[in-house]
DNA sequence: ACTAGAGATGTTATAGTATTGCAAGTCGCC
DNA sequence: GGCGACTTGCAATACTATAACATCTCTAGT
């Protein structure tokens, strides 16, 4: 799911400049509503309309999307949402392992793997909006110890890098961000 | 500066419940000024009093401290500071590699290591909302060489653990997180 | 049927975080 | 003494997130 996918992208309905995060769009919709229906399933969590309908709405997006443009989306099908709605459902995916918050940027993002406990590493292009979940074993092992020998009992993690993605860096993409 | 330094902490004046993130907090405070004008000179910028006021704020609470709280310190001194005063101070701050935006709670932090370029790893603790700046080479490693294999130039990082911190852990505190 | 309880959603209001845009001051330099 | 770069002041606003309480729905137990 990562950015070694090399099949041809299947996204240009939606407009996307490049290949970054190449992968059968269609196919990850799909397969990952039906992975997330039978997450719920087995824990006995209620998949309900709204929070399928947000999950969709980010996977299609196939781009971390803000908590209010998410709300935008689902005012057009339902007048008078609220943000708590939003804020429930995309809590509610979290806690399921379905959605994660990028931090940096403030936006959700469909996980590529749900089911799986994992602390995946995201890689945040400034030129192209985009974003690829990776999931490298040495980083997640690296860490994890050495969290384990200060002593702390980690529970969460964001690993977040921003920079240019290779078709953006290639093509001398504006640097959104030169923070040390 | 991590939490593997085992210096008796002189934090009692500030009421630290426990050791996490021990050092010797009065040195912790001068050098990082020292070497904050020392930095700042060397590359020609300029450590005005408003920014090194702002940095002596986070370095003298000991923990992450949010915009608007610096903020309400800044008007305790200075009657109608506005919010760009401080993010400004807090955007400079952070070119110069002197102060990190901890993620995760949208809070700032004094570096440990100012001058140093280096990819910082913060250890959160949701018992006792303080954090731990680690910089463990292995981590920042395994981080570049996933990024380098996908073709990106990275430019920022945030490597965030939240969790409980030995103290906390070992007193059973609650634990406010429990997300995926 | 009655109803108590849990979970989900609706609704209103508000809290918290961050940026934009423009005016004005400061400093060094020519 | 005036230009340019940088810094700060100031007002307004944008963006992100949560609190608090009401309502609904479904289920289980009686």
């Amino acid at each position: 799911m990562a950015a070694d996918n090399a099949k041809p992208p299947s996204d240009a309905r939606i407009g996307v400049p490049r290949a970054f995060d190449q992968h059968d769009h269609v196919h990850c919709v799909d397969s990952a509503l039906a992975e997330a229906e039978r997450v719920c399933a087995e824990r006995g969590a209620q998949f309900t309309p709204i929070r399928r309908r947000v999950f969709e709405l980010l996977l299609e997006s196939h781009r971390p999307v803000g908590a209010y443009a998410l709300l935008d989306r689902l005012r057009q099908e339902k007048r008078g949402s609220q943000p708590p709605t939003v804020y429930r459902a995309l809590d509610f995916l979290m806690e399921q392992g379905l959605v994660h918050k990028i931090m940096k940027i403030n936006a959700f993002t469909a996980c590529c793997r749900p089911g799986e406990r994992h602390a995946p590493q995201f890689l945040i292009c400034t030129g192209c909006d985009r974003i690829s979940e990776m999931s490298d074993p040495k980083v997640a092992e690296a860490l994890e110890r050495a969290a384990a020998e200060a002593g702390f009992a980690a529970r969460h993690a964001a690993l977040e890098l921003s920079g240019l993605c290779p078709g953006c860096a290639k093509d001398g993409a504006p640097e959104t961000e030169a923070k040390a």
